[in-house]
DNA sequence: ACCTGAACACCGTTCAAGT
DNA sequence: ACCTGAACACCGTTCAAGT
């Protein structure tokens, strides 16, 4: 029997769902879109989509995927800027995908797979964050407790607009506490 | 006619409907727990809640209301215990109805009165925090960036947990970060 | 293997009808 | 004014049946 005859029609198929649920995710959000219309827009049946993926959380991660590969991808290519505009550029990349945020974050009680996938996110922001606090000169002894905040602060901004300045403002604060924090010692009585 | 007759049978039985829902809300959560379950649990039918709220999310803004109050309480009775104890004590008490705050985020966007509500809650928390800032010694210029980047790492935290030694360690870098941005003046070309 | 029509289960919400 | 039985609308999901 021919091993692998044709996958490539199977990843195509599946490519144009996730592709049509991307869309339609991003635009006009999870709850809102419908199985049904997202098998439409790739040109097949709901009960279709169900071939495919699980159910309409699995299609949810594997959008997720692409959206992060995307932005990790965006990330490299600007590794030589200054943290306060790489900061900036991240959070207004993902601010586009607001609102998938939000909904990973309402589901991932629900959802086990997107439960897995929420982590793995955090590992990998968390790992690129922790690499510029280093460059920034923020002691081994605090990095962990700065990257908390600096991931924090980021969602944050995704879910709450503050406008160009007040970003800009937020982002610049937020790195000048990091190069204080490193210029400053910790002391257990700083309470 | 006569005014008012009885407005305390109607307060009652509303008060009924939204201790149902709290309770339910909070230990299952706002998806799982079905209108016509809040009816039961207070004694009606899922028809009868409509006569009380408009719909669904009316029950949980009033659910809103009804929690944030209590913690708005513990907040006064805490007003003298150091900064770090205090987030930490709202950290705590937050945490426990965690899954609401991601729900209101995620419905934000599908109702008008939850985004109402949740634009007077920050406007409060926001408040409060801001007060802390001015007392820890935070220049008038940074306070608008502090108080949401302190916002933005209790939300944070909330939704990720971090254990007791890690919320620690993120609270007390928080609030030294606050101290160094005290002690140093912003400059325009820190970045 | 891939796809569909039809149906199921569930839930928020409404409405006509009762007291 | 307050409450209910019955029904509607909608949606995720499943299943038996097709090619």
């Amino acid at each position: 029997m021919p091993r692998n005859r044709r996958p490539q029609d199977r990843e195509e198929k599946r490519g144009e769902i996730v592709a049509a649920a991307t869309r339609l995710f991003v635009e006009e959000g999870y709850d809102p879109t419908t199985v049904a219309r997202i098998g439409r827009e790739a040109g097949v049946t709901s009960n279709t989509v169900y071939w495919y993926f699980k159910d309409k959380d699995e299609v949810l991660v594997a959008v997720l995927d692409a959206l992060f590969a995307q932005f990790l991808a965006g990330v490299a290519e600007r590794s030589a800027e200054p943290p306060v505009e790489q900061l900036l550029w991240a959070v207004t990349e993902l601010r586009r995908v607001n609102r998938l945020i939000t909904t990973v974050h309402a589901r991932v009680a629900a959802s086990e797979s997107l439960r897995v996938w929420h982590d793995g996110f955090h590992v990998q922001v968390e790992e690129i964050l922790r690499s510029h606090l280093a460059a920034l000169g923020v002691p081994e002894t605090d990095q962990d407790a700065m990257t908390r905040i600096g991931v924090f602060v980021v969602e944050g901004m995704l879910t709450h607009a503050g406008g160009a300045a007040g970003d800009r403002a937020v982002v610049e604060t937020l790195v000048r506490s990091a190069r204080g924090i490193a210029a400053v010692p910790s002391s257990p009585d700083s309470r």
